[in-house]
DNA sequence: TCATTATATAACTATTCACTTATATGTTCA
DNA sequence: TGAACATATAAGTGAATAGTTATATAATGA
């Protein structure tokens, strides 16, 4: 869920979810496509739960959207959120991580359901 | 002073730093004009200490810059900063404080030294 | 020089935060 | 139905953070 607040509030709340390099990173990657959460701990390196967690604050935030396909749920950043205007232009700063993904479909980790 | 940091720790550096309602709010201040520090405890109605700690953060950052004045200290953006073009951006999706230096104005607690 | 004013810094405290481990929930498939 | 896999949640822990109080530094002016 997530709640109305000001504008300054909004902005700010926002800063703060992306001021962290894992938040901020998956947003980069899930502007360009979705992933499920088990292609983030393979490229942030670190447990299923931590990952979860972040995902958690995103989609409280309603940064990002869920999309289950089997036993998968899929992430990817939600265009129809209210900051999406602050939140593409942030995101133009970030390097691209098109390599994390290039490194995932060379260790054959890439998940398609299609 | 600032320390060298790749492209991804700079920016996510930056956002958790612009990430807190006060200093986000004071950049926007600042960006238009010079605030010494006993005008922004007016403002933000908090302590001396902790407008100056929050100063001392995004100035160890190479956000704003000091210039002193006598007695007084003012601050401003700098508009030197690596991270300028994120700032500006940034900033510009934080309502304006117009109304705060007004209301310093009005209670003729505007420093001068023109 | 001394009192006053402005600012910075230090030390402490309470809260927030990210991560870990353990466990629960949900889906698939044999 | 039950084993295997994917994900979420809960509980605990250590580090970071913002604020407080107390004190130090610096500039002014009588």
């Amino acid at each position: 869920m997530s709640f109305a607040l000001n504008d300054l509030d909004e902005v700010s709340q926002t800063l703060k979810l992306l001021g962290d390099k894992t938040r901020l990173t998956m947003m980069k990657l899930l502007e360009k496509q979705e992933c499920c959460v088990c292609e983030l701990v393979e490229i942030f390196k670190t447990s299923q739960p931590s990952v979860s967690q972040h995902l958690r604050k995103l989609k409280d935030a309603g940064l990002v959207k869920e999309n289950r396909k089997g036993q998968w749920i899929f992430y990817s950043v939600n265009p129809n959120c209210t900051q999406n205007e602050l939140i593409q232009k942030l995101i133009a700063f970030v390097p691209s991580q098109d390599h994390e993904l290039e490194e995932l479909d060379k260790k054959g980790l890439r998940i398609s359901c299609d």
